[in-house]
DNA sequence: GCGTGTTAAGTTAGCGATAACAAAAATGAT
DNA sequence: ATCATTTTTGTTATCGCTAACTTAACACGC
């Protein structure tokens, strides 16, 4: 641990403000305002001059000064479980890219898998007065609910279609996601199906696709089944493969597993490896939302794709029409865009 | 795309304010105000009276218009390469918990590993007068340098040991972390060792990562060496597997490689045992960076550790101190935290 | 030259909260 | 009961910007 001086920038002058510039720019601060915005009606010449004082005095506007008077934030609310994993980076990825230009910015929070947190956070960026909000799920507390409703703002539910959605849904059912890979498996032969996931119900997402698989198995009319509840969901690349052996030790004549996610048939994939069963002779195995790693690893791990950037992209434009729409005074029409998915098979089944 | 009425809220009255809770608790709104933060001096039944009033209202205080009487707008701003990273994931989740309980928000934005969308990404925060600034790295335009002087916000560089840092730091040297590998690699026996890695500089990174195997190359007087570029930063995992066959075809004889990053690491092996080559018997792979992957994967890869959520956590303290001494206008003493790394020996070298 | 239209810049009045100070009420010591 | 002290509440004046309106300036046709 070192120290050393900051270059001290000149006695600490307070921040030069709107009026600073005009003044400096001999103009009126209503002038500078419209000169910092695109779209405002001023002569080229003054715009010029305007910019020139802004850079001569370092000016940044400040935008929490503007918001107050212009309500209007320029901030967009997202909510998702987690940003260490890459399908809800990738849905976020979307939305920044959707908002590209739009002048609206991300706030982007994470919620750990937790209503209770969702609904801490919920009031936390009610608070900045974003102009929409991007959540994922379906399922909130009963005051967040009431939160959202009052905000008055755009809201979008991702990755799920709820039953109950408090405003515009972009998502895919999970449980018939699942049920078409499991189908999937069956067609290939498989009929001993197994299923890894997490313990409880905090990630709704995976705990539809346990609903899935379940119905799947019944459907199919399936004799035996076997769910494996490993682990505080999101459950690990360790933890699928702990599932695994777990798994095999209940059911040695099982065939094939579907898992929660692919991150944890990865770790299955690789317990098998490490233990020498041929992946998908011995046992084949499933994951699901087509992450890097299970196109790259070998054997090749069979998932579901499930366009988690479009997700994002979608919710993306949607708010924007929804933002649009508010600001005409637009009758509120909810929308529920249902976004594609497929089954990708590889080699691991 | 289905369509649904919402359920409409009553005629879409204006939000309530301050004033309004204060006019229905039948107080002045400065107590409103008082009674929403703690450690303000109020009687607790006016405080629970109030409470009660913002209840019934649904009221939520309006941050933006607080922040501007207040000159506190609650933000850290943070800007990572990619949120789809796990290793930036983690320190941005290190930085989150460092901040938890203080009021503090993260406003979280990504600069795709380009200097000048990081210049425009930090002007754009700027605007929102952030409280302190967290960057990745310590390259950037002298624009960016330009503007986070003139903030007057403290600045934290983070994952690097810039020579010439614009404000704290918190991070180690990538270039000595790389040569302490390839010494691990050297001691091991090997002594034919290549390098893979990005095409361009803009992961400064990765750069400094080659930077660290040339010179303990160098160091260690080994007689042949090789760096494979291949790809954009950053590379991805099915790159990293064929910039190994790109090694393997010019240097039959490479004994062991070093990968940029676990990810390109992984790609490496999984082309390894697509080609039926034994690792490490025919090759040695190492990574970087320890992410998940790398320990559970089979054979495990040999790695650096290298602490990313302690870095988000030191990050996050140190800015709390440096926030808290320019509000007492202490002199400002520049630090820079050195974060601890460790070679991991695993299966795979 | 005069009205008309168009564009550019200025004026005024907040936006919704909080800092800073002032006043009132409660508490306590004598 | 009285005065000093502490605690609680109220008043006033911004914070830095922009919406909405007004005024000034300029161009154009007849």
């Amino acid at each position: 641990m070192s120290q050393r001086k900051i270059k001290m920038p000149e006695p600490r002058r307070v921040a030069p403000t709107m009026l600073d510039v005009a003044r400096h720019a001999g103009v009126s601060a209503m002038t500078v305002s419209r000169a910092l915005k695109d779209g405002a009606s001023i002569a080229d010449e003054t715009r010029l001059r305007i910019r020139k004082a802004v850079d001569e005095l370092g000016y940044v506007l400040d935008q929490s000064a503007g918001s107050l008077a212009s309500k209007r934030t320029g901030f967009v609310a997202a909510l998702i479980p987690s940003i260490n994993n890459s399908n809800f980076a990738d849905t976020a990825r979307g939305l920044t890219e959707a908002l590209e230009g739009t002048g609206l910015q991300i706030l982007l929070s994470y919620t750990d898998y937790s209503v209770e947190k969702e609904e801490l956070l919920i009031e936390t960026v009610l608070r900045r007065r974003p102009e929409a909000i991007v959540l994922t799920g379906g399922k909130h507390t009963e005051r967040a609910r009431r939160l959202l409703e009052n905000s008055g703002i755009p809201v979008v539910e991702t990755w799920d279609l709820p039953s109950d959605p408090v405003g515009h849904v972009v998502g895919f059912s999970n449980a018939e996601a699942t049920a078409t890979l499991v189908k999937h498996l069956y067609k290939k032969g498989y009929r001993k199906i197994g299923f890894i996931g997490g313990t409880t119900n905090r990630d709704t997402r995976g705990a539809d696709r346990r609903l899935g698989y379940e119905r799947a198995v019944h459907e199919l009319g399936l004799k035996q089944s076997r769910v494996i509840s490993f682990g505080t969901p999101p459950i690990t690349m360790k933890q699928g493969g702990e599932a695994l052996v777990r798994l095999v030790e209940q059911w040695p004549k099982v065939e094939a597993v579907v898992c929660v996610s692919d991150l944890s048939a990865f770790g299955a994939l690789m317990e098998c490896q490490r233990r020498k069963w041929k992946v998908p002779d011995r046992i084949a195995i499933a994951g699901f939302g087509d992450f890097e790693i299970s196109n790259c690893c070998y054997p090749a791990i069979t998932t579901v794709g499930v366009h988690c950037h479009d997700i994002g992209l979608k919710a993306g434009k949607l708010l924007l029409r929804a933002i649009e729409g508010e600001r005409a005074a637009k009758p509120i029409v909810a929308e529920t865009i249902i976004t594609e998915y497929e089954v990708i098979g590889r080699e691991s089944a």
